[in-house]
DNA sequence: GAGATATTCGAATATTATTCAACTAAATAT
DNA sequence: ATATTTAGTTGAATAATATTCGAATATCTC
């Protein structure tokens, strides 16, 4: 046995992923060779970042969501952006925001459980000397990255 | 000219893509083949909800990003999820939560820009009777649906 | 309206996913 | 412990799909 599922998760959660052009050409009855040049347009143009599965979390022991709102101190404090790209190649972080309002920072953090969260937040306000931080937890997800659940 | 590009986003925000199996074989050296029946025992189990594309955001007309916490009142003040799942089908809402806190709904929008995201809150509160709601605007992005940004 | 540029699209080709069947490993029962 | 079933791996063959190319058409620019 392999085990290979884990590494197929961490490549489906950024890429490794490519439209199904026959299945569009069905759909809106066009020639596939012209929907392949307007998506090859899309993505050179940028507006296509990338092509990626989206999971149902719990089923891949992600299935604690927490929503962490953070302030930043000291020599943080003026400058979210280098601490947000920095958060930003966590795995466990979905989204992160640079943002209005009380905080600095939203983040949208996928864990285990409450414990895996506790941890992370823990070794972050270290790191980072979050001065405040903030957490709402999800109880349940209806809608993630645009895609239903349930 | 057929103006497919919005055609092809509605698609490829929800679905339409199929993961690069021979890429992924290169990379992670193993015989597609086998590939193939590890990804497929992911979507039989329900791991994988569904590929899809994700964009730079700005360059398809969505480029102001708001996260809503919502207070319920009334009629719906009980049942959280009634009103949520009923929101999810809005295209313009990225992901929507239940949650812990003071607000029982977490709602993540994507509008072209303020006047679009103030109709949409708007409207809502006239048709669910949100009896207060507090909004989050993200003035910069740096990661979103796990993809990196920049 | 002439010339340049961008888009559409059918036919041919290249690439890739999928099926199949044999084999191997792991789990379960005896 | 070992037989038996079930789950996972893999190469070869096939089916499906993306991609390239060239020609036609539409759109934009001056």
């Amino acid at each position: 046995m392999k085990n290979i599922a884990p590494k197929l998760i961490a490549l489906f959660k950024q890429g490794f992923c490519t439209p199904q052009i026959a299945k569009i050409a069905k759909k809106l009855k066009e020639p596939s060779t012209t929907l392949h040049y307007n998506i090859k347009q899309l993505e050179k143009s940028g507006a296509i970042k990338s092509y990626k599965a989206v999971f149902d979390y719990k089923k891949i022991g992600e299935g604690h969501c927490t929503y962490i709102l953070i302030n930043l101190s000291g020599e943080n404090y003026g400058n979210p952006e280098v601490v947000a790209k920095e958060l930003a190649k966590d795995p466990k972080v979905e989204s992160i925001d640079v943002c209005t309002g009380d905080y600095e920072l939203l983040i949208k953090l996928r864990t285990k459980d409450i414990d895996e969260y506790y941890e992370w937040i823990k070794s972050k306000v270290k790191k980072y000397g979050f001065s405040k931080s903030y957490s709402i937890t999800s109880l349940k997800q209806l809608k993630t990255e645009f895609v239903e659940l349930n």
